[in-house]
DNA sequence: TGCGTGCCAGAATACTCATTCTGGATAGAG
DNA sequence: CTCTATCCAGAATGAGTATTCTGGCACGCA
């Protein structure tokens, strides 16, 4: 006990790993229902650090928004600036997020939305901010169907940049369907259909 | 004598308007960001009435859901079960959803998101009632579908039923992106080829 | 060995909110 | 007109929460 205790006082904790926490809860919670005592008890940081390091509660959702954002970059839609992305990297990455959201009991939700439906109508800075990153979200999917139609996996005449925001549009669809209890096959049957449709 | 014959003085304020102002509340805010105040001050009811009414918060809450519910089914849905429903009504539901999402400033927003997002995770009941509304949501829309593929406007290989939840999903994904600023022009674009998909 | 800085837990502060309570006002039966 | 059950506005209550403050302890450095 006396370890442990020296352990938990003395650990310089780790900005990083605390905000990967402080992300996990907003995305499953949203701003508002994530309460600073949450992130302090998940974390394992007192209110001194998370206050000292972030500053407040929308400092640190800013910084977990952008960390979100780009975390989803990294893991999945970055590989569609790949020449060679398929039909099949975009398939990957709705299943990935389809997993994510009926696995192992829990919904971890979705930043994004959360954001859109909570804080954009009243924040502007914050609805921007999320703007930019959908756009992107959106490019980055029209880039990857671009290739897929040099493949000939795409039909022709698909306008890209709408499509795009049509998978974008269908990503965000499919979390609010996962959040009411929709299982994974109904999700995936909904992916499925998505994207017979662009060939 | 009767209870009903003591009760010298009458409700003074129509429950089923103060609902109504209740439902657009929630629809734009969400549960936990409209206050009981909220609801005082744009009823004109006092807390008296309205808690004598509707018992508390998540009653009411419930009684919205229903409403909202309801008054997309008349309001939209329900001309889908007509025998000549065709791609131009499922259009229409979705241009007046846009419209709607879209219109000068003030974003209506959306319950059913609302209530997947805060309130479906932990509440089991609730959950149970927005599955069974969103059920409902796209079975009418392969009604409207099979209609339409009777009329030869889609595909006869389309599977109605997927198509239908696909369509519902999209209905989300549509408020999402209207509520983070995307223009009637983008959202109307995604609509347009989501149908063209099924032709 | 001491000193100071940075960290911790938890108390204190200052809200907001759901819900209940209160005291005066009033509609309608008699 | 009188009486009283019900109405309303707003105060009171109690819980939750963001943020700041406090007193103390541990580690690194001299």
């Amino acid at each position: 006990m006396s370890i442990l205790a020296r352990m938990v006082r003395t650990r310089t904790f780790d900005p990083a790993a605390a905000l990967t926490q402080a992300v996990e809860l907003f995305a499953a919670k949203g701003y508002s229902e994530t309460s600073m005592e949450d992130i302090v008890k998940a974390t394992g940081v007192s209110r001194y650090g998370i206050y000292g390091t972030f500053g407040n509660k929308r400092e640190l959702f800013e910084l977990a928004l952008d960390r979100y954002a780009e975390s989803m970059g990294k893991q999945a839609f970055l590989r569609l600036l790949e020449p060679d992305a398929s039909l099949d990297h975009i398939r990957k990455i709705f299943e990935m997020r389809v997993d994510d959201m009926c696995c192992e009991g829990q919904n971890k939700g979705c930043l994004f939305i959360h954001t859109a439906m909570e804080l954009a109508p009243q924040d502007d800075d914050l609805r921007d901010v999320l703007q930019k990153f959908m756009r992107r979200m959106s490019k980055l999917f029209s880039i990857g169907l671009e290739s897929a139609k040099a493949k000939g996996e795409v039909r022709k005449d698909l306008d890209a940049a709408a499509a795009g925001e049509l998978l974008t549009s269908t990503m965000f669809g499919l979390v609010v369907l996962a959040r009411t209890g929709f299982d994974r096959k109904t999700l995936n049957n909904i992916v499925e259909n998505t994207l017979r449709a662009m060939r």
